[in-house]
RNA sequence: GGAGACGUGGCCGAGUGGUCGAAGGCGCUCCCCUGCUAAGGGAGUAGGCGGGAAACCGUCUCGAGGGUUCGAAUCCCUUCGUCUCCGCCA
């Protein structure tokens, strides 16, 4: 959420961010209901005042025991408390207004960030990794033999419908060694702690996050209430929400195994082979709560948290920067990072990494104290998947596949799956 | 699911109708004292919103929302959360 304050100071340079989102210029609509706001303010605390003074005037005569004079005051302070009920309404209207407003408005970009419409104009930043040189033409990881027996989308469908994945066997194994594999790699080499989070949260930390009130359609709920967390940044990110934390305690490092369920509303017909784009699956998420002066170093420490994955798995991929018309709600700064797919013949997204400054505490009202004393400042939050499993295990898959239907698997992974170093063209791990 | 309790400032914790934005403790900041990485003494220390150059003024906030009352942290209702016992259950 925007700092109403920032814009009545700055609304050039808001409305000029604004349009590099591809949206309207709002500043001046914004600023007039503001003004309107704050005047009825202004008025209700008046006759507030006004009240206030009637009622102690009123005990005082009450307690001397001067009941003409307390009847008097008894009256004027029912007088005034009607007005004041009044125009509050009418301040807290346009409070609602405004906040409405205010909650639908993207993060404002960076002076960094690209300008751009759509993916077309994202800017690599660079690339790791050479795609491999096949001499068979490469197939999607679905087509793969070896894994054909371990995939089984028949029965997920028989089971939750479209868009949903029953992993069996040696390929449900790798999966699982995926997670495991990143979550300790994280913990052990980048120092951040490991969580476990609930995945049904309350509509507020979605609101937190930005979720909600705009993207309720992205979501599931259930009939409490509950929301389905569409990625584990919900939980992480909402663990300071509504706290004053201790500026020492700054930076805060997390890392959560989560599953993860959108409604892929908008996305009909889009990836439908394959477990690319799914309900549900497991994301390997990582949080930090930082403060402004460092937001932007943690988001290149992020983004290197990231890639380490790719590289230890020997995965060729390459990191953008998102433009301005392709970056989410929350963000002033993305990362994506595209792993190569051999089976698709191109980079797709298997990471995206993002600097949300104030934006998110904002909603949350996620604060520290300044080192020192002072006021309490909002805390700048991160997040990034440090990696999407079900589109790392694809990655791994269709860049280890053999001619004959069997994978080769990153040695990364051999601890993790009992020593085994290959999936056969039979779906078993040797 | 049944019964009950609780939710107060950065933290802990008093406070059952006015004198309470709120005792006390801890923490933190500043000062004093002290032959010294200890102890002691003193002062200060909530946040939001509105107005103001500022000093400061006004207003709201004791989980949230509503109500009773001249007046609510205190009474009533709703709601969210937490805890205890019983039941059930992985």
């Amino acid at each position: 959420m925007h700092d109403i304050r920032s814009i009545r100071e700055n609304p050039q340079a808001f409305d000029a961010a604004l349009v590099r989102r591809g949206l309207e210029t709002m500043s001046a609509s914004i600023l007039s209901l503001d003004a309107e706001r704050r005047a009825r303010i202004a008025e209700a605390e008046t006759a507030q005042a006004e009240q206030n003074r009637a009622s102690k005037e009123a005990g005082a005569a009450k307690g001397r025991g001067d009941e003409a004079e307390f009847e008097r005051l008894r009256e004027l302070v029912a007088e005034k408390k009607a007005d004041v009920a009044r125009m509050q309404t009418e301040a807290a209207d346009l409070d609602a207004r405004l906040r409405e407003i205010l909650m639908g408005i993207p993060n404002l970009p960076l002076d960094s960030v690209p300008d751009g419409q759509d993916e077309e104009h994202n800017v690599e930043l660079h690339r790791w990794g050479t795609p491999r040189d096949f001499d068979f033409a490469p197939v999607e990881h679905f087509e793969i033999a070896g894994v054909r027996p371990g995939m089984d989308f028949e029965t997920a469908a028989k089971l939750s419908g479209s868009r949903f994945v029953m992993l069996k066997g040696s390929v449900a194994r790798l999966h699982r060694a995926l997670a495991q594999f990143m979550i300790d790699l994280h913990v052990t080499r980048h120092d951040l702690e490991e969580t476990w989070t609930p995945v049904l949260v309350l509509e507020d930390m979605m609101t937190g996050t930005g979720q909600l009130p705009k993207f309720g359609e992205d979501s599931y709920q259930t009939r409490e209430g509950w929301w389905l967390i569409p990625t584990a940044e919900v939980t992480l990110t909402n663990t300071v929400h509504g706290d004053l934390v201790d500026h020492a305690s700054l930076p805060r490092r997390m890392v959560a195994h989560s599953q993860c369920f959108r409604s892929e509303a908008g996305s009909a017909g889009r990836d439908t082979t394959g477990m690319l784009r799914q309900h549900q699956f497991e994301k390997v998420e990582m949080v930090s709560i930082t403060d402004a002066e460092t937001g932007m170093d943690e988001h290149a420490r992020m983004t290197r948290c990231a890639e380490a994955v790719l590289e230890a798995l020997e995965l060729p991929y390459r990191t953008i920067v998102l433009c301005t018309g392709d970056m989410g709600f929350g963000a002033r700064i993305t990362h994506d990072l595209e792993v190569w797919l051999p089976g698709q013949n191109r980079y797709r997204e298997i990471s995206s990494v993002s600097y949300c400054s104030d934006f998110q505490a904002r909603r949350m009202n996620a604060r520290y104290r300044p080192e020192g004393g002072g006021k309490p400042e909002f805390v700048h939050t991160l997040n990034g998947s440090g990696l999407a499993v079900g589109r790392c295990l694809i990655a791994v898959l269709e860049n280890g596949q053999q001619e004959d239907g069997s994978v080769s698997l990153p040695s990364a992974l051999h601890p993790y799956l009992g020593g085994a170093t290959r999936l056969g063209a039979d779906g078993r791990l040797a």
